[in-house]
DNA sequence: CGAGAAGTTGAGCGGCATCAATTGTAGTGG
DNA sequence: CCACTACAATTGATGCCGCTCAACTTCTCG
């Protein structure tokens, strides 16, 4: 349980612009903490005290059904938050978080974030806009799984990552593993598997472990973007949060 | 294109609790019309100018790929408030809209929400509220595309149709047609078709048309809910917006 | 009453899940 | 350092759900 800085929060979409002394406070009571894989941050009905912002590593939200099945609602990277839209509600978590790769998680209490929300209205526009953009994106994530084959959602994902890195980068570097990233595109494991081998068939990638090497990324695009309604630079897919 | 009272708009929950005067001068903004089944309000695309409220009649949300496919974002009743998430962005539609059922509708301009957003707080907590709330239900929507079987998913938009009508009444109204309502749910008029005589079969209801009635909801909710996060009645899935 | 759309029903097919077997890989302890 | 184990990843066989195409019936409305 160590400390947090301001200067460290202040990176952060939802603190932008904010005056120093309201970062200090929301500061003083943060706390950051190294987690291993395989770790619950809660679980889904649990009463929401803490919002959280992902230092490194990653950390996988999901669902359970009564018969065990697991739907990961998103997986978050650095900088990343989550939690942060039980400013209301019953304060219950909708959605069970597990570390999904070793990392530094901080923690932050939402009381803070509420009590602030309703005196500063900064922080409240803020707040808007970060969850207008995630309203959006999900938008278009039930328009893939519903438009999108498996191939082609993994195509679109291995755009994305690589507008990400760098543009036009030939070296894709697939960010966590392929277990989680097929639950992450909403696909089996073997389904994915299947799937990116008919991608790299029809769009010539090498693929070494964790990294893709392509010569262009049209091939890809062309195949991936078909069926779907965003015209290929989706540069305002690219950023979460 | 008839003016708006505020009487009217202080029903509709981003409106709560605001000064009489703000009120007034949102209202005097705002025009209400009657619009036929098939107008389209505004399209993918376009620069976002206006936020919407339904009085009455259907609004259908979607999208249209390349080759013509169209998702169902959303459909929207009557006090359901849409575009109300453009305050950011690039101020284009995520999404195009069309009246689905003739109604009227209330159009409002983005450009006073947005300056009365900064100037205001409670009209920033409110808007945050509505789509802190929204944002959830589309975590719902995605996991129930995930999980639950076609007929599933008509199973348990029927449940809380009606738990939104009166707690446990036997007599559940289709909102609109079932071509939509396929469209809607995610699946084709044919599928939603078989699928609503399987739940026929599997919970003895009776079904004339756009009724439906039924002794007690426990049989359709043990089957429809079996694969879902969330216990039976689930009230906090009825309300939108 | 007729035209066109909504809704139903049947036949066939394809994509993805499931089950199962095998290989690859990383972490653990002797 | 290597053998052992556990899990990740791949590959094959099979089956089912929902999509597609097509024919037919029912409903709605001018």
């Amino acid at each position: 349980m160590d400390d947090v800085t301001a200067a460290a929060l202040s990176k952060i979409p939802i603190f932008n612009g904010l005056e120093p002394d309201v970062l200090d406070k929301i500061a003083s009571h943060a706390h950051q903490n190294t987690y291993k894989k395989g770790k619950i941050l809660f679980i889904h009905g649990d009463i929401a005290e803490h919002y959280y912002i992902v230092k490194s590593g990653h950390v996988k939200l999901f669902r359970e059904t009564l018969d065990g099945t697991q739907t990961v609602i998103d997986v978050l990277s650095e900088n990343d938050i989550f939690g942060h839209s039980l400013l209301f509600e019953d304060n219950r978590y909708p959605s069970s978080a597990e570390i999904a790769q070793t990392g530094v998680i901080i923690s932050l209490p939402l009381s803070d974030l509420r009590e602030e929300m309703y005196k500063n209205n900064d922080i409240a526009v803020n707040l808007l806009r970060a969850i207008t953009l995630q309203l959006n994106h999900k938008d278009r994530e039930l328009e893939h799984r519903f438009t999108q084959s498996a191939t082609q959602r993994i195509g679109c994902f291995l755009l994305r990552q690589a507008l990400k890195d760098k543009t036009g980068r030939p070296v894709i570097t697939l960010p966590y593993d392929k277990m989680l990233l097929a639950a992450r595109l909403g696909m089996q494991p073997e389904t994915f598997s299947r799937a990116l081998s008919r991608l790299k068939k029809k769009t010539g990638m090498k693929i070494e472990g964790a990294c893709i090497h392509l010569d262009t990324l049209d091939r890809l695009s062309t195949y991936t973007c078909s069926s779907c309604s965003v015209k290929f630079p989706c540069k305002d897919l690219i950023n979460k949060s």
